[in-house]
DNA sequence: TCTGCGATTCGCT
DNA sequence: GCGAATCGCAGAC
């Protein structure tokens, strides 16, 4: 288990909608003193600020916690949902609020540490959701928030290339209105990982 | 293994 | 106050 390379800042300088199919099969590692953490990212969602009504950016709209979003891509997003974390990368030119949702993981390097975050889980339910591997992974919204993705602790490499990927409407939404049907979602096909 | 429902914190209005 | 980009548990099959 030893470090990795970054990925560099260009790779987030893409579309949104093809950010998030292209973060699928990269890995996503975490650095701390308690040792390194690692999985492969088997399941995004794409969210879209000006037009995407279940965006917290939704209509451009600008406060303390969406601030993050318009800047350069490649930042840390992180937001708290009923004691839950959760993990955003942050695309689109500076300016554009859009982010990337980050659902599932694959775990790779420091399983046991994960299983010491997530006391008596089953192996596949320690980072099966947008909250869940962020409590395996160690992540803090306030700790991580406006951190970038380009260097450690926290940060993206490359990984594998999915066979296949699949697409579909976006989980937990249901007052988006429109919005709700998008298809944002993208998955590993078949990935045991992946959180429905 | 899958589905449905209730808990409960924080940021925004 | 309100409502949410969720989790975990209970109960069915």
């Amino acid at each position: 288990m030893t470090s990795y390379e970054p990925l560099e800042q260009s790779f987030y300088e893409q579309p949104t909608l093809e950010l998030a199919p292209r973060l699928l099969g990269c890995l996503l590692v975490h650095e701390t003193p308690q040792g390194i953490t690692s999985g492969y990212i088997v399941e995004t969602e794409a969210y879209r600020g000006a037009l995407d009504r279940a965006a917290h950016s939704f209509n451009n709209r600008r406060t303390k916690r969406t601030e993050i979003m318009f800047h350069e891509p490649g930042h840390i997003y992180t937001y708290t949902m009923h004691r839950q974390v959760l993990l955003n990368v942050v695309s689109a030119a500076a300016g554009t609020p859009e982010a990337v949702l980050i659902r599932a993981l694959e775990p790779k390097d420091g399983i046991p540490l994960m299983e010491t975050r997530r006391p008596d889980r089953k192996p596949r339910e320690l980072t099966n959701g947008p909250g869940k591997l962020c409590q395996a992974m160690g992540i803090e919204q306030i700790a991580h928030y406006g951190g970038n993705f380009t260097k450690p602790p926290l940060y993206i490499t490359s990984g594998y290339t999915p066979e296949q990927v699949e697409t579909g409407p976006r989980i937990g939404i249901p007052n988006a209105q429109e919005a709700k049907d998008f298809p944002w979602r993208y998955w590993v096909h078949g990935n045991r990982y992946v959180s429905k």
